[in-house]
DNA sequence: CAAAGGTAAGTGAGCGCTTAGATTCGCCTC
DNA sequence: GAGGCGAATCTAAGCGCTCACTTACCTTTG
């Protein structure tokens, strides 16, 4: 089992992996529609082939990979909200989360906000429905703090649109040879996200 | 010349247009590599090869469009932020615009915003160019309100982005059937900047 | 008639994906 | 423990199709 020689299911594994790791750069670096199923399975170091033992279309990639983004950022804001804190606390955590992830894996980030358009209209429907949980989650603490009287602001939602805003468009323009790093960015749009929802000083 | 007959000239010259706009309809929907210069010419009302009697090739749309929308913008924001104005007036000023012009025009702006991978090197850095002058203009009169102790943010430069960031987003997720209208994002994130960079109450 | 607008009919190249078959490996039987 | 089997991995070759773009030609108009 945990032999030192690879097995051929650990093989088939790591190929699975590396087609997808493949996918999100190119598809990141050159849109869906610019990369060839090819591209995928060069970089992956395999045959064009290849790319359908393990996936079975190149549509169905750009799901795998939708899916698995916004499950883990849907986890991550979530358990960033759920500490028994300020409404303040909250909504600075779940920013700085976010931003977090979308600095770090700006090139997974890239992919899973700006090529939704090429999954199929059911694939779509569902990470829309994911997309609608985020928002749920930034909409919510910020309208606990204006309940609250923490919070002042006109239009809660509109403000939670603006905080998730400011995350995603990090996709587009972050670059990992900037001069700003993730976590000075995080923090910076931790502050802003308060004075945004004019939490209390 | 004003003769009730069309001229040639004159049906070239909106043919021409027609083409423009249906590459801005088209490259918004599929994206640049998603889209087939058939589609642009039926869309437009004339055969595939017609594309070319108006435009020497796709990339060279993409390059038109994207050189009309910026300079568009870059002269709205510097007229706005041009007025013998306070410092918040003028943020304000130039942030409604922004975000009037992403929301109004939301298919141009997704096309100038998110298809540039797909222009050439020379071109991508004339783009880039506009960019560059339209960030420095928000990131002045930021500076400028720090200067005169009117703003208080611990990142003028920061700050900026974050208020183009805002706008730019719009144009990923506003849709016209949606129950915000442009003005009443325009007067809310105008707000919401004046917060984000700490103006005096 | 010269110039410009426009098209029908292609060109070679590259696309997503399939097929047939080679290779590898865990596992069962005797 | 030798031998055979089925399942999984992977590839060489190529299928039908669409792509961006070109060429040769006709039409309209000043």
């Amino acid at each position: 089992m945990s032999d030192a020689r690879t097995s051929t299911q650990a093989r088939g594994d790591r190929s699975r992996a590396r087609l997808l790791d493949a996918a999100v750069q190119a598809f990141s670096a050159k849109g869906f529609h610019g990369t060839s199923t090819r591209d995928i399975a060069t970089a992956a170091g395999l045959s064009p082939a290849a790319v359908y033992v393990h996936h079975r279309s190149k549509e169905e990639l750009l799901h795998a990979i939708a899916v698995r983004g916004h499950e883990v950022i849907l986890e991550a804001v979530t358990e960033a909200t759920r500490a028994d804190a300020t409404p303040a606390e909250r909504v600075a955590a779940a920013v700085r989360t976010y931003v977090l992830f979308h600095a770090r894996s700006h090139t997974m980030a890239r992919v899973i906000n700006y090529e939704l358009a090429a999954l199929t209209e059911e694939h779509f429907k569902e990470i829309a429905g994911l997309r609608r949980a985020i928002d749920t989650v930034m909409r919510e603490v910020v309208e606990e703090g204006v309940r609250s009287g923490d919070f002042d602001t006109p239009d809660p939602a509109k403000a939670a649109t603006a905080l998730l805003s400011l995350g995603i468009d990090l996709a587009r323009w972050y670059r990992d040879d900037g001069s700003w790093t993730p976590e000075a960015l995080a923090d910076f749009y931790a502050d802003l996200a308060l004075r945004a929802v004019g939490a209390r000083p």
